[in-house]
RNA sequence: GGGAGCAUAGCUCAGUUGGUUCAGAGCGUCUGCCUUACAAGCAGAGGGUCGGGGGUUCGACUCCCUCUGCUCCCACCA
């Protein structure tokens, strides 16, 4: 069979994901074995692949076949979330370019072409996912609001309103004038913004409502809030300002009369000392209000724009306001400077518009309890953050949560289950009948009719919050009394959850605490937290900085295996990963390289009479134990979620302990065969090691398992075990590493004497050095060894050491003695000095007695070592002279 | 403003209770090779006062203090 000297993945990877699907092995059902389950972290509906999904969802696929070869049943459970702003923005977006908007539609309208939307764009991640090769249980996939998961969100509200968790209040929140709803304060995202600090002056009213001379001065960000003022504030022990206690103070341009209050919140050191107070458009300012029993004056409608309670200005967007009463200000001889100014100003997370705060009702969760017992889980380690510095901040966020303001002014999402009656009563009830039924008791003569539904819908996160139960039981939230089903019951609590710090609140607490309060239980034991991914410069992909590639293109170049490598070869846990395409170069090479073994071993003849060459007993028995060697490794590496490590620990071992020493050593000459059992040993080890890659590289470990002996439909390697270590011989491992590194000796003297390494050489060796290893370095170094006392000493060589052992190369006419002579003194001067500091060690009685066994022993070793490379160095030097 | 973390080779990072000959890996670089699996390759080599300073210790990349630089998270925009 004729093969390309290059790997080409394009073909076999949509082959063998077919064939994988096809076969079913990506499915599980419960069964006696144990159960590994991983829930996706549901990417949006609308979503398309980007780098970070590639990150998260490579590692999570590295862990669930990892489990699956170690024989567990691994179920990885795909789906998607609904996104209730991010998804209706699209659609608000999409039907503007149509010339609708949505408020010319009812809800009904509205939600219809949403759900086209979805049904039509809705889960392109999911086959991109595929692409990726992501082992996902299709089976099973789900999406947040699937008719029962939204069943299973609605119990939810229903149980914690009954438990008196959920109330409805009027709050101060944050509110998105473009989105056109309240988020939650984690969707808030506070950045230092440039903007003007204004100085106006505020004239002390005479009495009579009319100005008098006397004003101060009151700084302020936000002018155009000026007519919603209800009074200003002062601290009590400021005296620059007693003189003012009791009066009243006009607001410019409205000349309405306000009172001085006094408050110790205002801090006399900043801005001027006197603090304007708004309490419909500053949440302090809002509290302040209610401890002096101030009017709340909201100016500013749903969209950010100056209402008619402002008086002036009505109908203007408040950043046009903003410049526009800067310049009535000034005309009125109200402005008294302007400043340049710099404070951290809170945008909105979805579309960064500038947050408002604005009075509303809305819907709440209270958190103390739940967070209290979500943060326990942590402490405790029954749930593991990896990496644990997360924990910290965990703890903190814990320590200090507020309140979940849960509702939210859209219609893509689930509807609140809260039904008003017309006197305002409200009842809360999984649907309508039930509604009904409730409400009746309140008001015998209330019909479907007159109950209005609350318009609000649910935060999405009030949904993803229950996707480790929901996806196994969408019946389990609400019901307490109700019996896990099987799958729930097998599945759950999941195994280990791959996601991003970013949603360590949003999403991993919250889900601590859903699973807390329904199961009991905690939602998965290990949470590894990926980076973010950045490019090479350290910026984050964004689709403006135009920096983030497409990794669809980039699996058509290089195929998904060399991707999933290249991603995963520089991203330790909890560290941003700096993608450059050089890494996903270095996993497509990789793949040439497993493919080029694979042609050396399949081009190889048996040949029935061979015997076994030492050399190749040699290497097999050595490569046997160091598989076991790599194997403790790799296993240690998973088990600390280390997968970078493990990775590599795999890599080096292929590419250099398999291909450069094993295979170079058991190669037969040009055209003649191979001995049966080092073939047979060779094709068992390059299946064990693509059994260990196959983990990261699905594809082309297939396709080359496949192809090195018949297999019948229906046989994979990803449903193979992986190999497991057995007892090795660490000191034969020692050994073969000698010889490679007499082999190293060799090449280095033959490329500083330009020696082809075609000319074979003599190699003398002390005795000492192991004998069984010696056939290795013959053939790979092409030397004859000899092995004695006095070697060297009858012919000028060049020398070298191979940790104790000495080793010269024979090589008259071309050896030059001053060199030799420097060489030797330079290692003598070394080795002494190195000596000494051993010796004052050892000599110190403090190391000896308090230092551990093990370190004085090594200490020892070392000074024997070292005096032993003096000897010989100088026993050469003395040759070298008497010549 | 509050909190957390980071700083090790040109780049990206390991370094797991302070002690193996510990200063490492990958990539890149340099040198020599079209050697009959692979030039997307082979062979070899060079490269770091472990951010600065101080301290604890028999012993510090590792622990403590301090300085400098960077990052992230949280925070009610006078």
């Amino acid at each position: 069979m004729e093969l390309s000297a290059k790997y080409s993945p394009s073909v076999t990877e949509d082959k063998w994901y077919e064939y994988w699907l096809k076969h079913k092995f990506f499915h599980s059902e419960p069964d006696e074995r144990e159960p590994y389950t991983i829930v996706i972290p549901p990417p949006n509906v609308t979503g398309i692949l980007h780098m970070g999904h590639v990150l998260n969802n490579t590692l999570n696929d590295v862990l669930i076949r990892k489990a699956r070869m170690d024989g567990k049943n691994a179920c990885w459970v795909p789906g998607t979330d609904h996104a209730s702003i991010a998804t209706e923005n699209k659609v608000v977006a999409k039907l503007r370019s149509e010339g609708i908007e949505k408020e010319s539609l009812t809800r009904e309208e509205f939600l219809k072409y949403a759900w086209e939307w979805k049904e039509k764009h809705g889960g392109i991640i999911l086959s991109q996912l595929r692409k990726l090769g992501a082992s996902c249980d299709w089976d099973r996939t789900r999406f947040t609001m699937d008719p029962d998961l939204s069943e299973a969100v609605i119990n939810t509200f229903v149980y914690f309103y009954r438990k008196g968790y959920i109330y409805r209040g009027i709050r101060m929140v944050n509110w998105d004038p473009v989105g056109h709803t309240a988020v939650s304060d984690e969707e808030v995202i506070h950045r230092d913004t440039v903007s003007k600090f204004y100085h106006l002056r505020y004239f002390i009213s005479d009495g009579s409502g009319r100005p008098s001379d006397k004003y101060i001065i009151i700084a302020t960000t936000r002018p155009e809030t000026i007519m919603a003022d209800a009074a200003v504030c002062i601290n009590p022990e400021d005296e620059r300002y007693h003189w003012l206690k009791g009066k009243k103070v006009l607001i410019p341009l409205i000349n309405k009369e306000i009172p001085i209050i006094e408050d110790s919140y205002v801090e006399m050191g900043f801005g001027t000392g006197c603090l304007k107070v708004t309490p419909a458009h500053d949440v302090n300012d809002y509290e302040i209000g209610q401890r002096h029993g101030l009017p709340v004056i909201d100016i500013i409608d749903d969209h950010g724009r100056l209402n008619e309670k402002a008086r002036i200005l009505v109908g203007e967007d408040r950043f046009e306001a903003r410049r526009k009463i800067e310049e009535m200000l000034r005309e009125a001889g109200n402005l008294e400077k302007v400043e340049d100014y710099t404070s951290p100003v809170g945008y909105s997370e979805r579309t960064n518009a500038v947050i408002e705060p604005r009075l509303s009702m809305q819907w709440f969760l209270k958190m103390d309890a739940l967070a209290k017992e979500a943060l326990e889980s942590v402490e405790s380690g029954k749930v593991r953050l990896i990496p644990d510095k997360y924990r910290n901040t965990y703890r903190h966020w814990m320590e200090n949560v507020r309140d979940w303001c849960i509702s939210r002014q859209l219609w893509w999402g689930q509807r609140i289950p809260a039904y008003y009656l017309p006197d305002g009563r409200f009842v809360v009830e999984p649907n309508p009948e039930a509604a009904l039924e409730a409400a009746k008791k309140l008001n015998p003569d209330i019909t479907s009719a007159d109950l209005k539904q609350d318009e609000d819908v649910l935060d999405t996160w009030f949904s993803s919050w229950l996707w480790p139960i929901s996806v196994f039981d969408p019946e389990m939230p609400g019901h307490p009394d109700h019996r896990p089903n099987s799958d729930l019951a097998y599945y759950y609590p999941t195994s280990d959850l791959v996601t991003g710090p970013d949603i360590l609140f949003f999403w991993v607490a919250r889900m601590i605490m859903a699973g807390n309060e329904f199961m009991k239980d905690i939602p998965f034991r290990n949470v590894y937290l990926t980076g973010i991914v950045r490019d090479k410069l350290g910026r984050k992909m964004s689709k403006t900085l135009g920096n983030s590639p497409d990794p669809l293109d980039l699996i058509e170049k290089y195929g998904a295996d060399a991707v999933r490598l290249g991603m995963l070869l520089c991203s330790s846990a909890g560290n941003d990963i700096l993608y450059d395409e050089a890494q996903i170069e270095q996993g497509r090479n990789f793949c040439n390289k497993i493919w080029n073994a694979f042609r050396l071993i399949s081009g190889w003849k048996a040949d029935e009479n061979a015997s076994m060459p030492e050399t190749s007993a040699v290497a097999v028995k050595w490569f046997g134990y160091r598989l076991s060697q790599v194997l403790e490794q790799v296993e240690d590496h998973f088990s600390k979620f280390r997968i970078s490590d493990a990775l590599m620990t795999i890599y080096k071992f292929f590419w250099d302990d398999f291909c450069s020493w094993y295979l170079e050593a058991v190669k037969p000459a040009y055209n003649t065969g191979i001995d049966i059992a080092t073939l047979e040993a060779t094709r068992g080890y390059f299946e064990a090691l693509l059994k260990m890659i196959h983990p990261v590289m699905p594809f082309i470990t297939e396709e080359l398992w496949q192809a090195m002996s018949v297999r019948s439909e229906g046989e994979t390697i990803m449903l193979q075990r992986y190999p497991t270590a057995s007892k090795y011989d660490a000191d034969y491992v020692e050994a073969f590493e000698d010889a490679c590194g007499a082999v190293a000796g060799v090449r280095n003297i033959r490329q500083q004497k330009n020696i082809s390494p075609k000319e074979s050489l003599r190699l003398n060796i002390k005795p000492g050095f192991p004998g069984t290893v010696i056939p290795v370095i013959e053939k790979l170094a092409n030397v004859s060894v000899a092995v004695s006392e006095t070697s060297g000493d009858s012919e000028a060589g060049v020398t070298f050491m191979v940790r104790t052992f000495e080793m010269s190369v024979p090589l008259t006419g071309l050896v030059n003695a001053e060199e030799e002579i420097a060489k030797l003194e330079a290692v003598i001067a070394y080795q002494e000095q190195f000596l000494e500091s051993v010796r004052k060690k050892l000599s110190n009685e403090r190391f000896v007695t308090g230092a551990p066994e093990k370190v004085v022993a090594m200490e020892r070793k070392k000074e024997a070592d070292s005096i032993a490379k003096i000897e010989a160095a100088r026993a050469s030097l003395a040759a070298l002279r008497n010549r």
